[in-house]
This record gives C-alpha cells, sequence and structure tokens, in this order.
DNA sequence: CTGAACTTTCAGTAAACACTGAAATACAGA
DNA sequence: TCTGTATTTCAGTGTTTACTGAAAGTTCAG
C-alpha cells in the first residue's frame, strides 16, 4: 500500500490526538476516534493497540469512553467471539453527541452550581449578597439559555436547522 | 460580615474552578475568574494571592492569562503603584470572548491539520486515499462551517442574535 | 542615581492525569 | 462441566501539567 499516504493517514492520527487534549478529551482517545474515522472498515481491540503502540487496558479504557460519548459503536460478526468497533462517520451526528455530551458534563453542573449559590443566600438581603444574586442570576439565565439553544439544534436536522441561522446572521 | 453569606461566596469559587478544569481551563484560573466576578471592587495581586491561598507566581501567571483572554481588565488608580484586576461582568461579552478564544485556539489548528492532510494526498487517486479525502473533507466543510456561525454569532449584539435564534428553532 | 515598591520569570517540586501489564472475570463451545 | 479465548479491572508507574518561592527585573519618587 502507497506508503505516502499510509504516513499522512498516521500523521492526522497523531496530530488530531494533540488537538484533543487541548479540547478536555484525552490524546488516546481522540487517537483512537481518528483511527476509527479515517479506517475503511471496523477494528478490533487488538489492531487498535498495534495500530497506536498503546496497551490493551488503555485501548479498552478508551474505546469504552467513546462508545459512552456515542461516537463508536460495537459491532458483533456472527459466528465470531472478538468484537470490533467503528466509529460514527456522520459529521452532524458527531457534532449533536458532542454537544449533548458536553451539556451533560458541562453546563448542567455548573448550572447546578448557580442554582444552588443562588439558593443559599435567597435569605440574605444585604447589599453585598443582593449583588452576588445578581451576578449568579445573570450568568445562570445565560447558561440556561445556551442550553436551550444547543438542545434544539442538536435535536433537529442539519439539513433544515444550518441554512436558516445562516440565514439570519 | 454574614459569616453564611462568605461560606457561599467561597464555595462557588471553588466549584466554578472544579468545573473549570472540565473545559480546558486550569483551576486556579477559573478560582480567579470567579473571585473577580463576585467581587464587588477590583483586587489586587496580594488580595487574590490571599483569598484563594496561592502564590505570588501563580496569582500573576493566571492574571495574565486571564487578561490575554480578554476576561480580566487591568485597573489603574491614580497615585498608586499596585496593579488592580477586575473581570468583565457582561455574560454576553464573556461568552464572546471565549468564543473567540477558543476558535483561535482550537477550531483553527485544527482546520489546519485536516486541510494539510487533504493536500498531502491530493495527488493519490487509489481508493483509500479517495475515501481518506471524503472523510476528512467532509469534516474540514463542518468545521469551517462552525467557525462562520461563531464568528458571526459573536460579532453581533446579543440583543439582535439571541431572539432571532431562538424564533427560527 | 538609589532604593523601595511592585511585577515577572523560572528552576525545582508537587499534584493530577494517563498508561501499562498482569490478574481477575466473563463467555462460548466441546 | 472444563478449556481456551476475549474482555475488564486496577495497583503501580510514568508523563504531563500546574504551583511555589526566591531571584531577577521594572518602575518611579526623591
Amino acid at each position: 500500500m502507497n506508503q505516502d499516504f499510509q504516513n499522512v493517514r498516521r500523521r492526522f492520527i497523531t496530530q488530531w490526538g494533540a488537538l484533543g487534549s487541548q479540547w478536555g478529551i484525552n490524546r488516546t482517545m481522540a487517537m483512537i476516534h481518528a483511527l476509527l474515522l479515517v479506517a475503511e472498515r471496523e477494528l478490533s481491540t487488538d489492531e487498535v493497540m498495534e495500530e497506536l503502540n498503546i496497551s490493551r487496558g488503555n485501548a479498552n479504557t478508551n474505546l469504552r469512553d467513546l462508545i459512552d460519548w456515542g461516537l463508536v459503536q460495537r459491532m458483533v460478526r456472527p459466528g465470531e467471539r472478538r468484537e470490533y468497533f467503528a466509529a460514527e462517520k456522520d459529521v452532524w451526528k458527531i457534532f449533536c453527541m458532542v454537544a449533548r455530551e458536553r451539556k451533560r458534563r458541562e453546563t448542567e453542573p455548573a448550572q447546578k452550581v448557580l442554582e444552588a449559590c443562588i439558593r443559599d443566600t435567597e435569605t440574605d438581603d444585604s447589599p453585598e449578597a443582593r449583588e452576588f444574586r445578581r451576578e449568579l442570576t445573570a450568568l445562570s439565565d445565560f447558561v440556561s439559555l445556551a442550553n436551550t439553544v444547543m438542545e434544539k439544534v442538536a435535536a433537529a436536522e442539519q439539513s433544515r436547522v444550518l441554512p436558516r441561522i445562516l440565514k439570519v446572521l
């Protein structure tokens, strides 16, 4: 198989991994995702281990995390014990998955913190406490608005939403 | 000053810091930002150090990073050597700053990686290379579309954009 | 120019996070 | 049931990232 092509392919996987760590995603997870994205067929754990030079434990853990994110699916071949893995390739679906997951892990906890802090100072009507509540409420309202937007965007079809949004802007 | 209120205030700062690390933001930076957000007035480096129990170096570095992000401003009081720091409190402005910065740090590098990999396989018309390019092009197109959307949203006024987007959804 | 007040840098260290590899567990066919 | 194959877990270790504190740098009033 063409050597140059294989090199570019490997470079893509490595660099995508490096980018991943700038997002809150660990390098290996991003690399496995990249590998599966550009793989022509589903791969087994051993193939992933081999291609990326990582241990079984590492491969297993990160594959499971990718499955939790909804970015990778387990595939069973009839009559085979071994499991194979395939990445979702539709970019819009990937986007929706990531949006949903980040909402769950990031904005919802933030929302809870804000609401709790607002609630716990509710009975205090000193000027400082009022101001504190005012700040936090502004933040909280914004976060929940952002949540609503993300939710609706992620629930809709790409073909419907994006053209409309672009039109509005 | 009311003890309960001070406790909630501290809890908010701590928890906001913890949330920050889930985003790619380091804990101290998020905590300083939270502290300045709910501070009634601008604070000096020493006040930040004291309140958060961190070293001078740490405070200095993270304050500078916050300034780079555009989330915090240096304030000079006439006739005083010491510098004071104040956080931007308008949530929409905060959002725009963060969007701009994440675009610069995350989506633009991703874009470059994708484009380079597409370019470097352009002369290879084997089926695998074609498929590889197809995948990466889909990704690249999506990322650049997302970039455009972010850019326009961040450039616009909150009062104009959000109502329109909500209407569309 | 000097020295006090303040800020910045950075080598060394500490804390957080990710990875390995081997042991434990689960599963399917004989 | 037992046996071989595949997956999962996790204690120990390695790597990355963040923090400290002291030294160097900057600034300004006198």
